[in-house]
DNA sequence: AGCACGCCGACT
DNA sequence: GTCGGCGTGCTC
């Protein structure tokens, strides 16, 4: 290292363009180094912890720099790759390396400092303190540990900084910054013999304690669980164990810690499982597998990505499972990728049958000290204790993998893969294509039905494309019917959402004890409420949005910024009762269930039954264990999940997803419709699936019906090709926020103006989406589609010039402009 | 993102 | 006159 003074820019976890430069004091500069986290202080008082970029003594002229107060780290917490795939997301989805920091690192590993609000005991007040500041020191003097949020709260003041700057002046409280680390090691709490104890002993005090049978019985569950004197190493037992095998309570045992005949001790520990698995051998390939998997080796010589088009229940896992394999075994890391946290529980253990402890999870319904612990793991690259397989959904692009031989994109068509807020807005898939190109490793992509972007690469040949045609097992295809809801409609036939075709085949699923899963791309019981009179639909008052109804709570539910109300009485604008609920969601179809088939278990499965931690797989649980009969869902239930005795699926309403204005709905439809009809067959029965729709001759469902994706393909490929649409052209969408309309929309005008200047015709809109108010923000779109072939950089470079010569316009300085690439 | 500063209307 | 609203600007 030079002599002299030291520099180091650092990225903060904040919104914000750039690096931030700050000085390093000689005492730190042995420690400081790249990749590590140090602590600094920015703006007024705030304290954040920083990664540092790089380091060099260019000593910066236009401000004064900082020191840096401290390093946290003894080794580097981030490495040379991930910087570069940190850069990568940056540059290519236009966002700050801040926030690319923010959704790359558990939030235990971003210190953030917090203000400490104390009562001085020694003040004497000069003059007379107003109310608000008489309020404020009550609230000192009661509590201790408080911060600007609790005092907010405890005050019930709006703006409390004012007050606590004038009380500080006059020497009345005192701040102090105070730094959290959220992340602690877990303790367990142990229970050994005391100290004082012999072996020899132990008998004289289980005769002491005769009086005290409860005593006595803790004493013997102890010398059982540890088994002191017969094994030559006496088990570790935690209290809990020994509390619940004894059957008695912490008081009990006190008692006997108290006279000094236990002891209890802390130890740290990981919150990870380490416990050994039992580790199972491979399972065999069948032929139409073993044909998939040596076609993909093959086309891993010559391409780095592979497309696994396998239709549903082929047994891609297994696939997978031998791929992983083959890596761990030349001691690489692989990463295996799912669209979210619901799939993980059926996949996690067929992985760690096979791998034991070598596997682990990453999600977001781990808490945060988990989520450190996973992170940790990777970074230590332990050969004994790291995981070498990493199942996890879109963040886990972003953990510290050195020696990355793999990734698996399972369901890789799902647009759960794209990050939308907050930003970077990246496309998890895309990403990992490039982390991998940073590790020299291979890509499998893997679906059932592929993207249509993600086809076309094969078709070009960027991918191989691998097809597995079969099912697992050679169970058959499901039948695909359709129930013409315009016709059931006309002849009044219609049992209320159900046609006749679908409700007699429930029935007879029923009959049979075979199971029934519907699906609904809606939630909640009823899309809007409307005034049968007057026509008025409640509205939510911060978005342009209709409330969609909630039955179990009876609210009102925004469902894009949650706000919630009473359902009114009466309609607001005629006051006429006749409130009535229009279309259905799952809730309502569940409802619908119960009196139709009264006989039947039914659950639902969508956002709302599932928020818990477990909620999820317990509802999972009861159906794999035939509990339940019907399942009624949204998406959720389409993907990914085997079961055994699913005999009929029911889709209620295919044309509110084939009408969704957007250029990806019929791709979607297809999608969706051919995952969920996936679910339905069993070994020696072919599954049954019931569309119903007003549009039976539908060029989507009648794909859908005869399998036939290429044709779907085929057709999308020409619509997208006329009406320039990915993959023949990129797509980066331009939104523009301000509270002020008609500002807004001047703004987006003069933008588009300028933009039409170099891009010409690929401009368009701007458009006011059909949602075009959130939380009082109003908002405008403006699409750019841009030739494959040309350059991207060149092209956002161009838009990031125009922006900021439409913020270097007085009035539209507070205009909020964000970029989409690649938009889903 | 925070947070400070400064300007303005509307209350004791 | 002060309190609290919000628009504006800055942070190495």
């Amino acid at each position: 290292m030079n002599a002299g003074s030291l520099f180091a820019d650092l990225i903060l976890p904040l919104p914000l363009a750039g690096l931030f430069t700050y000085s390093i004091p000689w005492e730190l500069q042995s420690k400081v180094a790249i990749g590590k986290r140090v602590v600094v202080s920015f703006g007024g008082k705030k304290i954040y912890s920083g990664i540092v970029k790089n380091i060099h003594n260019n000593p910066p002229e236009d401000y004064e720099v900082k020191d840096i107060i401290a390093c946290l780290d003894e080794t580097p917490i981030i490495n040379h790759l991930q910087f570069s795939f940190w850069d990568w997301i940056s540059d290519y989805y236009q966002s700050n390396l801040g926030d690319v920091y923010k959704a790359a690192i558990p939030a235990g590993l971003k210190l953030e400092s917090q203000t400490k609000i104390s009562y001085r005991e020694d003040f004497t007040a000069e003059a007379r303190l107003s109310k608000t500041e008489e309020l404020i020191i009550t609230v000192l003097k009661s509590s201790k540990d408080v911060n600007i949020q609790t005092l907010t709260q405890a005050s019930g003041l709006k703006n409390v900084l004012p007050q606590i700057k004038k009380l500080l002046e006059k020497g009345a409280i005192e701040v102090e910054e105070r730094i959290l680390s959220s992340y602690k090691e877990k303790q367990i709490k142990y229970v050994r013999l005391h100290q004082s104890i012999k072996e020899d002993e132990i008998g004289e005090k289980l005769n002491s304690l005769n009086r005290a049978k409860k005593q006595q019985e803790i004493l013997f569950s102890f010398l059982n669980l540890s088994k002191i004197g017969i094994a030559e190493v006496p088990e570790k037992v935690t209290a809990t164990e020994l509390l619940l095998n004894s059957d008695s309570t912490s008081s009990i045992l006190k008692a006997l810690v108290d006279k000094q005949i236990l002891e209890i001790y802390f130890e740290s520990t990981d919150r990870l499982d380490f416990s050994d698995a039992e580790i199972n051998p491979l399972k065999e390939l069948n032929q139409h597998q073993a044909q998939a998997i040596k076609e993909i080796r093959e086309g891993f010589e010559s391409k780095n990505t592979s497309l696994l088009h396998g239709v549903t229940s082929s047994g891609k896992t297994e696939i997978y499972i031998h791929l992983i394999k083959e890596q761990i075994d030349q001691g690489k890391q692989v990463l295996y990728l799912l669209p979210e946290i619901a799939l993980t529980t059926q996949i996690i253990t067929r992985l760690k049958h096979v791998f034991g402890n070598k596997v682990g999870v990453y999600h977001s319904k781990f808490n945060d000290a988990e989520r450190v612990e996973v992170y940790n793991n990777i970074q230590q690259n332990n050969p004994d204790k790291s995981y070498q397989v990493i199942l996890g959904v879109r963040s886990s692009i972003f953990l510290p993998f050195s020696n990355l031989g793999l990734i698996i994109i399972d369901e890789e068509h799902e647009n759960t893969y794209k990050q939308f807020d907050p930003a970077p807005r990246y496309h998890a898939r895309d990403a990992a294509l490039f982390l991998a190109h940073l590790h020299k490793a291979k890509t499998l992509l893997g679906t059932a039905t592929p993207a249509i972007e993600t086809y076309a690469n094969c078709k070009q040949g960027k991918y191989a494309l691998v097809e597995l045609m079969h099912r697992y097992q050679d169970i058959k295809m499901p039948e695909i019917l359709l129930a013409d809801l315009k016709e059931a409609k006309r002849k009044k036939r219609m049992k209320s959402i159900f046609t006749p075709e679908l409700y007699e085949e429930i029935n007879t699923a029923l009959e049979k004890k075979e199971q029934v899963i519907l699906f609904q791309n809606r939630r909640g019981y009823a899309p809007y409420l409307e005034c049968k009179s007057c026509g008025w639909v409640p509205h939510c008052e911060n978005c342009s949005v209709s409330l969609t109804y909630h039955q179990y709570n009876n609210q009102l539910t925004c469902h894009y910024c949650g706000h919630s109300t009473q359902p009114p009485q009466s309609c607001m604008q005629c006051e006429s009762t006749n409130m009535v609920d229009k279309g259905f969601g799952t809730e309502k179809i569940e409802d619908e269930l119960r009196i139709f088939f009264p006989q039947a278990r039914i659950a639902r499965m969508d956002l709302d039954t599932t928020r818990s931690k477990t909620a999820y797989e317990k509802l999972i649980y009861k159906f794999e264990n035939h509990e339940l009969d019907i399942l009624v869902g949204t998406q959720m239930v389409s993907k990914g999940l085997d079961f055994d005795h699913v005999s009929l699926v029911g889709i209620l309403n295919a044309d509110s997803m084939l009408n969704f204005p957007d250029f990806r709905a019929h791709e979607r439809s297809y999608q969706l419709m051919a995952q969920v009809s996936g679910r339905a067959g069993r070994k020696n029965k072919q599954g049954k699936v019931i569309i119903q729709t007003h549009e039976p001759k539908h060029p989507i469902i009648q794909s859908v019906i005869q399998n036939d994706y290429v044709g779907m393909y085929q057709t999308q490929m020409s619509e997208r090709e006329e009406f320039i649409y990915p993959p023949f052209y990129r797509l980066i969408n331009i939104t523009l926020k301000h509270k002020n309309n008609g500002l807004l929309t001047q703004a987006a005008n003069m933008l588009a103006q300028s933009l039409r200047k170099t891009f010409g015709i690929r401009v368009f809109g701007p458009q006011a989406p059909v949602i075009n108010r959130i939380q009082n923000y109003y908002i405008v779109n403006i699409l750019l589609k841009i030739e494959k072939k040309s350059s991207p950089a060149k092209a956002k470079w161009i838009l990031n010039r125009e922006a900021n010569n439409l913020k270097a316009i007085e009035r539209f300085k507070m205009v909020m402009v964000q970029f989409d690439v690649d938009p889903m």
